[in-house]
DNA sequence: ATCAAATGAGACATTATTGTCTCATGAATA
DNA sequence: TATTCATGAGACAATAATGTCTCATTTGAT
């Protein structure tokens, strides 16, 4: 096999990072060895460093991400139902959304650079919607991009703390970001 | 005097935290002293622990939100504009907004109690404003609150990248904000 | 059942950060 | 001018986190 290592193991350790990580960055490695059930020796087998570790967590959020938008918008009917795919498809992924919105990355140019990538997509997605007159052209693609970012973070929290089911989240969240920033405005 | 020290020291400290905090909570006190133009030793004179340092920033972050919204509303014509006037008078202080957010402040009961006094507080005033028919009676309370505090962030950050200035981003999120969680819908 | 590989526990050294202290300097005040 | 007080610089000890290593145990595959 290419990786030895069990995978289980990797797994649970990526896992539980996500989940620790995305709500305190600066947990130590010991607090995240325990909740993902592991030695601290063990996690050090599979993350070199701190560092390694954050790296690697970093560009599997991205790369999942990417996967989760482009699998969701390949049997898409239009860019402004990709959109609504892509929304759906990344709620669920909230953990990595919030690492790599909290941990400090900056300082990493290739992180940067595929950061920067993920959110050209969007970009480029939300700018196809718009064009089919999905949102008011007047308004800067820049600010719907953000916007859908924060909407993604705000029905993932609402999801999180209980007051409402991931179906529920999408169709505000949807609701929100299409009446909101929509072309008929009242 | 009531406190003996000069006030510009410890502002300067309290400013830079926000800012410095802000994007990176685990930034050391040695990073911070420098940002600020301050001996790291001054630091400590005014701020014996890492602990109360941060614990003194979250109050004060709390406390200058919840004036700046409650001047905000004073002179409001209804719940509506006061809702209005609160969301502009906050988006400057994305700094406190942003520490309060990426700081770990679960384990503080005293802080968590403001805190949560502080989202009541903008519960009770979307409540309000919801009820003069600003935003769809069918959609909760809650969402419309985080949706709020979303849209505050995404201001900030809008602000801070240089891609809209302050009245500009006021605007587009309070266009948001109220077309898209608004009683008429399309 | 045997063997190779992964793991857990824990000791250990290293490092980064934190917090304390002293002393000399500069600024404000009387 | 003399005095008081905050400050900066830096030495220092204490602490917490990190990273390395060893050894016994467990797991999975043959």
């Amino acid at each position: 096999m290419n990786t030895p290592i069990r995978l289980n193991t990797r797994d649970s350790i990526i896992e539980a990072a996500f989940v620790l990580f995305s709500r305190n960055p600066g947990a130590s490695l010991s607090e995240l060895a325990e909740r993902a059930g592991v030695g601290r020796a063990t996690l050090h087998r599979h993350f070199a460093n701190r560092d390694d570790l954050v790296r690697t967590l970093a560009l599997i959020a991205i790369e999942e991400m990417d996967a989760a938008a482009d699998a969701a918008s390949a049997d898409a009917q239009s860019y402004s139902d990709a959109l609504r795919q892509t929304l759906q498809a990344l709620i669920p992924l909230g953990d990595r959304h919030g690492f790599l919105a909290r941990e400090p990355l900056e300082t990493d140019s290739d992180i940067a650079a595929e950061f920067k990538r993920l959110d050209r997509e969007t970009n480029e997605l939300v700018e196809a919607a718009k064009q089919e007159g999905l949102f008011d052209s007047g308004i800067p693609t820049a600010w719907i991009t953000q916007v859908f970012d924060a909407l993604l973070f705000a029905a993932w929290e609402s999801i999180k703390l209980g007051e409402s089911t991931n179906v529920q989240a999408v169709e505000l969240a949807w609701q929100t970001l299409t009446l909101g920033l929509g072309a008929t405005k009242k």
